[in-house]
DNA sequence: CGATCTTACGGGATTCGTAAACATA
DNA sequence: TATGTTTACGAATCCCGTAAGATCG
């Protein structure tokens, strides 16, 4: 007993029509080959569904009350299949990507901005995240793009790079050390520091590179803000060193900032996904429109 | 786009087994014949649902999307088409018959307990109204089958006779008129008679039949119910004529009856159907039981 | 090297359309 | 007789299975 989606969408359009040559102008098929394609399904069945005599058309009890079973099949069919084919051609679906905070504040927007103009009808859903929760949260599954920095990571997952991120020092309006065009370490380190607070991974950068320099950094504050850092910056409190990202951030809050000299301070920033785990078509489509957005367009 | 059964089929195979090879087999089909078929349905909705190495199967996110969806799409058309072949095959189904008060009393219970026997699934109805309403309900299609006396009906009505039905004479015990083994209508005409009241065939064909004759009879009381009636003749308050269907309750109840000689009264018992409407399969086996288990153990 | 999926190709079944036969009002 | 359905039959298509090729671990 097999029955083909073309048998029943022919019963449909029988019933429906209540008569053989209309359905077989209505589903672009020849009366004969609907006559024959109704029997079939008839002797699948085990028993008659329409009753026809050349001048009338009528179902049996049992076709009655098939029929709207029979819609009801044919509706959940294509509705799931126009479903699948919405997500290829991606007139719909569904993204879920997580960026580290600096990322997800100044270039993510322009990037959502992007993508959604382009594939209005894909929702997706930002997580807002430390780098190393970025990391954890695409290997756990719960996101499938991450944007942050290229960190360590198991085999388990790959990294496409995206641009090299520098940090620069910022510094409050007429400092003495705004008279150099660049700066080096030394001279910040002769300054009060202020840092991000401890899960981020800046500050843990920050922190590696100068230790390698025998540098140390006084330390005056701390803060999960880079809002409040710049503030105190401004605010003559001392010195810090944060992404160029942050440039525009920076300015705007009124504070002034210089690219620090050799050995520079920083870390490509890049796509974290699944290794050996096929990306759906809006996330193919995600890192299209990062690269188009991105790559080339490095601050600094 | 035209996606089959067996393709979504074969989709849902390989994915929960996470193997061509296994879900070949499980399906009956070589791997080749399943690896186009999953080929042709991945072109068919425009993207991937599995990635395949050689060493291991992974869904992609659509297909992981699409997998539930899947397996209750091919659930609702089994589910559906099974319920279908068992509608033809008896398995299962629903009828509902209508039948007049004397044949549902003492012929019914027979034939529905044959028919249960036979058909343990099928659900029944049957509706208890005299003859007339029997016949408009299968005219109005509240009911497939109706079984009632032959009457004058339009040609939307067929009629299939069972048996022919006579009337019998119930008389109390010790009546005089016991002594002779056949009654003529002038003798029942002369006793004070009780009869059905007035929506009652048995009535209307009572009275038509003897005026005929010029017999005018008596009535001395009437009563919907024939119990009633039987329970009255008992008590010597008259005589009664009923249909020889009911000469079990008759005797039970402590009356006896005498056939009526020429003209015998009667009527013609048999099944009503619609005309051009074809019956459920559930219907048609209600008409063989009821021509095995009726015909021929007429009454009388 | 072995297990597994994909491509290639020939045979077979299914399905289609045209033309003719058939049935009913 | 006219309309509408079914049967007949040749042709095209689709689908399957065997055999050979490709790929990954």
């Amino acid at each position: 007993m097999n029955v083909s989606v073309k048998q029943i969408r022919a019963f449909v359009a029988v019933a429906s029509t209540r008569s053989f040559a209309e359905a077989a102008t209505l589903i672009h098929l020849s009366q004969p080959a609907l006559s024959i394609a109704i029997k079939n399904l008839e002797e699948a069945v085990g028993g008659p569904l329409l009753v026809r005599s050349t001048r009338s058309l009528a179902l049996t009890p049992e076709g009655e009350q098939f029929l709207p079973v029979a819609q009801g099949l044919i509706q959940d069919w294509d509705g799931a299949l126009q479903d699948l084919h919405s997500q290829f051609t991606l007139k719909r679906g569904h993204l879920s990507v997580a960026a580290m905070p600096s990322f997800a504040a100044h270039q993510l927007p322009v990037v959502l901005s992007a993508y959604r103009q382009r594939y209005p009808n894909i929702g997706i859903r930002v997580q807002d995240v430390v780098a190393e929760a970025v990391v954890d949260m695409v290997r756990s599954g719960r996101v499938e793009l991450g944007i942050a920095f290229e960190v360590d990571a198991a085999e388990d997952l790959s990294f496409t790079p995206l641009y090299p991120e520098q940090f620069v020092a910022v510094l409050p309006p007429e400092h003495p050390l705004l008279q150099y065009d660049e700066l080096r370490w030394p001279m910040i380190a002769a300054e009060p520091f202020l840092t991000l607070q401890a899960p981020s991974m800046v500050r843990q950068l920050i922190l590696e590179s100068v230790a390698e320099q025998g540098i140390e950094l006084d330390i005056e504050f701390e803060s999960h803000q880079l809002v409040t850092i710049i503030r105190m910056v401004v605010c003559g409190l001392g010195l810090s060193v944060v992404p160029s990202l942050c440039i525009p951030q920076i300015e705007q809050q009124g504070g002034h900032w210089r690219p620090i000299g050799s050995p520079r301070v920083g870390r490509a920033v890049g796509i974290w996904q699944r290794q050996r785990y096929p990306l759906s078509s809006a996330a193919e489509a995600m890192i299209r429109v990062l690269e188009q957005e991105i790559k080339g367009k490095t601050p600094l």
